[in-house]
DNA sequence: GTTTAATATGCAACTATTTGCATATATTCA
DNA sequence: TGAATATATGCAAATAGTTGCATATTAAAC
C-alpha cells in the first residue's frame, strides 16, 4: 500500500500533525493520492508501531493538542526501500465513460450536466495547478527535491488540460447524435 | 457502488455468465472499470438477490455447468436510475507520481525503470484500443449504443497517447537532472 | 503420460476506503 | 447570544477490493 509512503514523503518535508497531513493531502501530494483524515490518523498508528515515525504530544493553550509526527531514519530506510519496487498501475475507475459506454440505456441529458460538472473540476483544479507553480515554481532556484514536485505539477497540469480538451471534445460528440 | 451497473451494462448486450462478463471485464468495459471474477461472481449473487437479474443454470457436456445471467425490466431501470444520479470523480491514485513528488528521497535509477514499464503498459493498451476501433467501428453504420462505445473508445485512445507523450517527457526531464 | 492452459465457479481472509458519528475549543459573523 | 467555521483527533460500521485457495473437466502441448 503506498498511503503509509505518501504520507512519509509529506514528513519528509517537515514534523506535522495528522491535521497538518490532511490538509496536505488536500493540496500537494493529494492531488496524486488521495486520503481522509480518519484513513491517515489510522494509518499514522501503524506507522508509528513499525518505528517509521515518532509522535510527540504538543499542548497549544486553548486550542487542542497536537501530535506531531516525526520521520525516524528507519522511516526514510522505508522510503527507499519502496522506491525501488514496481509502482502499481493506477486502478481506473470512471463511471462517466461506463455512462458513455451504455449510451443507449442512458438519460442523456442528465450525462451532458454530469460532463458539464466534470468539466468544471477538472478546470478548477487545472487553477489550482497553475497557482503552485507561479507561487513556488517560477523563476525560482530548485533542488533537485523540487525539481521532482514540480515535474510531477507539470504532469498534472498536461493530464488536466488534455482531459478538459476530451470531455469538450465528447460534448460535442454527444450534442451531434 | 458502479460494479453492479457495470454488470448491468453488460448485460444489456446479451445474457451471460459470470465467466464470460469476467473476460468482458478484461476487454472492452474493463477499460474503463475493473474487476476480478471473484468479485464479479459476489456482485452477481446481490443482483440476483435485488432482482436486477434471473440466473439460469445450463449443462454442458464435459465442462462444467455455466449459470447463465440475464437483465430483468428492474435491472433495466436501475440503469436509467443510476444513470441520473451524479457520477464521482474517479479517484486518482498512482504511486508512480507520488515518486517524482518524493525525487530527493528515491532510486532514480529504479524509478527511470518503472517509467520504461508504464509507458510500455500504456502502448499494450493503445494498440488494443486502435485494433478494436479498426475491427468493430471503422467504416461501419453505428447505431446510437455503438455510438457512445465508440465515444468512449476514443476517449480511451486520446487518453492513453497523450499519457504516453507525458510519461515520455518526463522521462527526459529526470533524465537532464 | 504428465504438465499446462482454458473453461467455469465460488469461499474465506485480509486489506483498504468511505461514511457517519463523537468530542472539544476558539474565533468570527450576523 | 447563537450559529457557523476552523482547529484537532479519533472510533465504528459498512462497503469495496485483493489475494489465496479450492474444485472439476477438457484439450492441447511436450
Amino acid at each position: 500500500m503506498a498511503l503509509a509512503e505518501a504520507i512519509l514523503v509529506c514528513l519528509t518535508e517537515r514534523p506535522m500533525s495528522g491535521y497538518d497531513l490532511a490538509k496536505n493531502f488536500d493540496a500537494s501530494i493529494g492531488f496524486f493520492w488521495r486520503a481522509s483524515h480518519q484513513q491517515i490518523y489510522r494509518e499514522l498508528g501503524r506507522l508509528r508501531e513499525k518505528g517509521y515515525v515518532i509522535s510527540q504530544e504538543m499542548s497549544q493553550d486553548g486550542k487542542p493538542n497536537r501530535i506531531i509526527h516525526t520521520l525516524t531514519p528507519e522511516g526514510k530506510v522505508a522510503i527507499k526501500s519502496w522506491s525501488t519496487k514496481p509502482a502499481k498501475h493506477p486502478s481506473l475507475k470512471d463511471e462517466l465513460l461506463v455512462k458513455f459506454y451504455a449510451l443507449e440505456n442512458v438519460d442523456i441529458a442528465a450525462l451532458k450536466d454530469q460532463l458539464t460538472i466534470r468539466i468544471e473540476q477538472h478546470q478548477t483544479k487545472l487553477g489550482k495547478y497553475y497557482r503552485i507553480k507561479e507561487r513556488y515554481y517560477d523563476g525560482k532556484e530548485l533542488d533537485i527535491n523540487q525539481k521532482g514536485k514540480l515535474i510531477a505539477l507539470e504532469m498534472g497540469i498536461d493530464q488536466e488540460r488534455q482531459t478538459i480538451t476530451r470531455l469538450d471534445e465528447a460534448m460535442v460528440k454527444i450534442g451531434q447524435l
